[in-house]
DNA sequence: AGGAATGCGGAGCCATTTCTCCGCTTAACC
DNA sequence: GGTTAAGCGGAGAAATGGCTCCGCATTCCT
């Protein structure tokens, strides 16, 4: 929030204050019109809530999706934040699952429209997608370290669950608020270490590369 | 599929033969173009592939969305036969189990617009969602019974499980297909007795009542 | 202060996609 | 076989919603 905009290391050409300005207020608009009236909302009202015209819209983001993909990008950095905190924060054993508690809990002020925001992940992405995927590693074996996750478990069983997580708090957030927490608490009930083993075979990080954004029909 | 059309309690009014058929492979075709292009694929297309036109198209579907809800009533025929099915020949130990991995397997055919087709439920369906849910029950006491799933365990966490089997398979299946039977083995490792307790209350049925589908952005 | 570059507004353009209309055909029943 | 209600095709109406264009205003740098 601090930040005004990424200085992208590509194109370091400074924005007019006026400018910048109204590209922070499309954003603050753009983050209230899709939680009131979902990712379908028209970019119409977005202009007009934010109180700038469609062409300054469209010089700021030159296509919906690109504004979309700015918002992705601030949620995406606010899961990395819940990571790199319960990284530093807290005692090896808990720090994974603490990070997935508040993961959950920052996702749940987006229910609704987080799948929407989920497919606009810019391919820009990558560098932080990867930092996050180091943090899950750290976490992860510090976790079977202190025996609170058994060893099958990998950074893709942990992927899958943030997917697990994303639809549970879209589909159900915005009706009966809490259900995801008690997913979440059984699928850390499965991570733990137990007698019987899964009863399927971990997935390869395939899944984590080619899961960008679902670019679904094509 | 040898069932012709439901024979809906309201409307006996049978179809001409011809209008039977023409239903039929639009039913079809709508199959098809859907798994091909996903759920955004134009009406025209399918009315196309069936080799009728649009008008013909429209007197049998009112609107897209009914012709969503003919394919998604489908569906849930499919999910409602695994559960009965498992219920019939499993014992009682294994059979919610049974069940889940068949849906799993039901739902994956599908992949890529299960989201959409989920959403498109009609609210006809309700007899049958009971159905479900009494099957669930069932199957649930079963498996406590023998041991296979802790007490702590309810109807609703198996239905917070299939919307996670759903996002799963819809997500990865067409890129690394078997993460969603994974992430079901981790989920039914969190299932089972264990010592420690789960870190989150059950939630009660409100959610399955209030969860018909989603109407995201009203 | 002055002047150029940069930014602004918002009425329409355009592509897309759902759905309707109506003259002709076909199945069903006596 | 004849009558008629039901069904058919497919061009185009209507609606939706993303995006563009261009004359005028604002900012920034010297």
């Amino acid at each position: 929030m601090t930040t005004p905009h990424r200085p992208a290391p590509g194109k370091p050409k400074a924005l007019r204050r006026d400018a910048a300005q109204n590209r922070e207020k499309l954003l603050r608009a753009a983050w209230e019109v899709f939680a009131e009236l979902g990712p379908d909302a028209g970019v119409e009202e977005i202009a007009g809530r934010a109180g700038v015209g469609m062409g300054t819209l469209y010089r700021r983001f030159p296509t919906k999706e690109s504004l979309l993909a700015a918002l992705s990008d601030e949620i995406l950095d606010s899961i990395l934040a819940c990571f790199r905190r319960a990284a530093e924060q807290q005692p090896d054993g808990r720090a994974l699952e603490q990070a997935l508690w508040d993961t959950g809990a920052v996702l749940a002020v987006r229910h609704g429209w987080l799948t929407r925001l989920w497919a606009a992940i810019p391919p820009e992405a990558d560098e932080r997608r990867a930092e996050l995927l180091t943090l899950v590693d750290d976490l992860l074996a510090r976790a079977k370290h202190t025996g609170r996750v058994r060893e099958e478990i990998t950074r893709t069983d942990v992927y899958a669950a943030l997917l697990a997580l994303r639809v549970l708090i879209d589909d159900t957030e915005g009706q009966v608020p809490g259900v995801w927490r008690r997913h979440l608490a059984i699928v850390l009930a499965g991570f733990r270490p137990a007698a019987e083993p899964l009863a399927h075979p971990a997935i390869d990080d395939t899944l984590i590369r080619a899961n960008t954004p679902a670019r679904q029909a094509d």
